[in-house]
RNA sequence: GGUGCUGUGGCCGAGCGGCUAGGCGGAGGUCUGCAAAACCUUAUACAGCGGUUCGAAUCCGCUCAGCACCUCCA
């Protein structure tokens, strides 16, 4: 049985015992991407560790809404809230509706995930699904006295929020401070203050999103969709609130401002940061052009690649490191990985077909080897216990594979571990493998590649008249929805229809 | 300038006061027609300098190197 949850909060800085305000339900909302373009492997990187959270928290047996959002407008493209919408400008470069560059890029965002085996979210709502709701929210805010109108746009007024609350609880910042040491800050005629965030803006005339609003025609500011939804779908507070580090400030101090002074309450009980994907120690991000999207990763077509690594390679290299450490990406550590992914996933081709046989006298239970056993599954669940850590789990996972080789290549007999232990093993193996960590075999496509060598032995065998042979490959071949077909002209094959 | 983080053997990467992490690579061995796989054994570490402690990669101080956020970014 594995024992108590521990995640470490970003919001306290302590790693904290996991005690959802609602068991066995747990809620967690993970800021989604704005789809605006191709999503690159830093990106993955995020949504694949709370994958790991998500998966982890079902195994413990928690009914677990995830919520993960499309950020579909409101996200600028410059600093301090000026510039064009991201999606706005993609939209006139591509010559397109704004909402089809929304639809191309979410599409692309799934597919993507899925090749990780990153499983959906239970509700992934979009921004622009929920204008209503984000007017609701501003008019309140304004109400509250916490935001103030200028031109057609709202802003949220920082300062008088920060003086009954504090704004800089999560990134630990101070608002004097930032303040003063904010850059030049010269172009907010509008603003009262620099640090003053948009809630509402006025959309421009060239602007191609727009909607009504009591403020005039406008579009919502970035931060206020994940106030609004997280609230809407899990309640004024729920339990795990995830995203990127560089989120932390001000998008998600931004968040807790919003949520606090409409709900009175922080929105999230514990809150996650995942960390960097680096190349070369540098954030891989795309305005350094040192990204490349997933797709050439799998083709192995970027010039930092020098061949191609699969989704479950990727995978694995990732959950090798810990969620909250950087990680750097190179050539090497991706063989490396290659090779580490593709043993352990033999050890669970191996195990799912093993059985429990012949009892055997000479071969007495090892009660050693039970208890050494036994201790590696339990540091399995302790390893994930301790704020999801991938890492060491796997290293345990390999431990067990060692034994689970040696059944399987008869260095230790199946009596030696005991039926109750051996059981344990393979539940443990098979689960850690597929359920938790979500790694599965990636059978190759392709099976021309297979399939010409063994035409060619089944043509030798024929040519030889080795006819028991023959008739073994025909039919191991139709086993795979495959028949072979002898013409005239020579050997062809089909699938079985 | 402010805030925070990191520096582990050839490479990647856990560990956060005492006990072999692990993977890849190296060396030796077992098995095998050969090979591969697998199994066994093994070498190579904690940026530097001080300090606390019976004991430090792990705590404290300084130094050096690097990174992230403070602007859009997962």
């Amino acid at each position: 049985m594995p024992g108590e949850l521990y995640i470490f909060n970003s919001l306290t800085r302590k790693k904290e015992k996991f005690e959802p305000y609602n068991p066995p339900f747990v809620g967690m909302y993970v800021c989604g991407p704005t789809v605006y373009s191709d999503i690159h492997l830093g990106n993955v990187r995020t949504f694949l560790s709370f994958d790991v959270v998500f998966r982890y928290l079902i195994y413990l047996g928690y009914k677990v809404r995830y919520v993960r959002n499309i950020t579909d407008v409101g996200h600028l493209e410059s600093d301090a809230d000026e510039g064009e919408d991201k999606i706005s400008k993609k939209a006139k470069l591509m010559n397109l509706e704004p909402m089809e560059v929304v639809q191309k890029y979410t599409n692309e965002f799934h597919n993507v995930l899925h090749k990780f085996n990153i499983l959906p979210p239970n509700i992934e709502p979009s921004a622009t699904g929920h204008i209503i709701e984000q007017i609701e929210w501003v008019k309140k805010l304004i109400s509250e006295g916490l935001a103030y109108e200028v031109n057609g746009s709202v802003y949220f007024e920082v300062n008088k929020y920060n003086k009954k609350n504090h704004y800089g609880v999560l990134s630990g910042r101070v608002v004097e401070e930032l303040m003063e040491s904010g850059r030049e800050l010269d172009r907010q005629e509008e603003k009262k203050e620099a640090i003053d965030f948009a809630l509402w803006k006025k959309a421009s005339e060239g602007h191609l999103m727009r909607w009504n609003s009591p403020w005039g025609i406008g579009f919502p500011g970035w931060h206020l969709e994940c106030s609004v939804m997280s609230t809407k779908y899990l309640g004024d507070t729920f339990d795990i609130h995830g995203g990127g580090m560089d989120l932390k400030f001000p998008h998600h101090e931004c968040e807790i401002a919003q949520s606090v002074s409409v709900t009175g309450k922080t929105p999230a009980k514990y809150w996650i940061h995942t960390n960097m994907l680096t190349v070369n120690g540098q954030k891989m991000s795309k305005s350094l052009g040192n990204s490349f999207l997933p797709e050439e990763l799998f083709c192995g077509s970027h010039p930092l690649l020098d061949q191609p690594y699969s989704p479950m390679t990727v995978r694995f290299f990732m959950l090798q490191s810990h969620y909250s450490s950087t990680l750097d990406f190179s050539n090497e550590a991706m063989k490396a990985a290659c090779k580490g992914y593709k043993k352990l996933i033999n050890g669970l081709r191996i195990i799912r077909e093993m059985q429990y046989e012949n009892p055997d006298a000479e071969n007495p239970e090892n009660e050693q080897l039970v208890i050494q056993i036994q201790k590696i599954i339990d540091a399995c669940h302790n390893a994930m216990n301790d704020n999801f850590n991938t890492a060491l789990t796997i290293g345990h996972l390999f431990t067990l594979l060692k034994r689970i080789n040696a059944l399987h290549n008869g260095l230790l007999s199946f009596s030696e571990v005991g039926t109750e232990t051996f059981d344990k093993l393979k539940e443990t193996y098979i689960d850690f493998i597929v359920n938790v960590l979500g790694l599965k075999e990636e059978k190759p496509e392709d099976i021309s590649q297979f399939l010409l060598p063994l035409i060619e032995l089944y043509k030798d065998a024929k040519f030889n008249r080795q006819y028991e042979k023959v008739d073994k490959i025909r039919a191991s071949l139709k086993a795979s929805g495959i028949v072979l077909k002898d013409m005239k002209t020579g050997v062809d094959w089909a699938y079985e229809e």
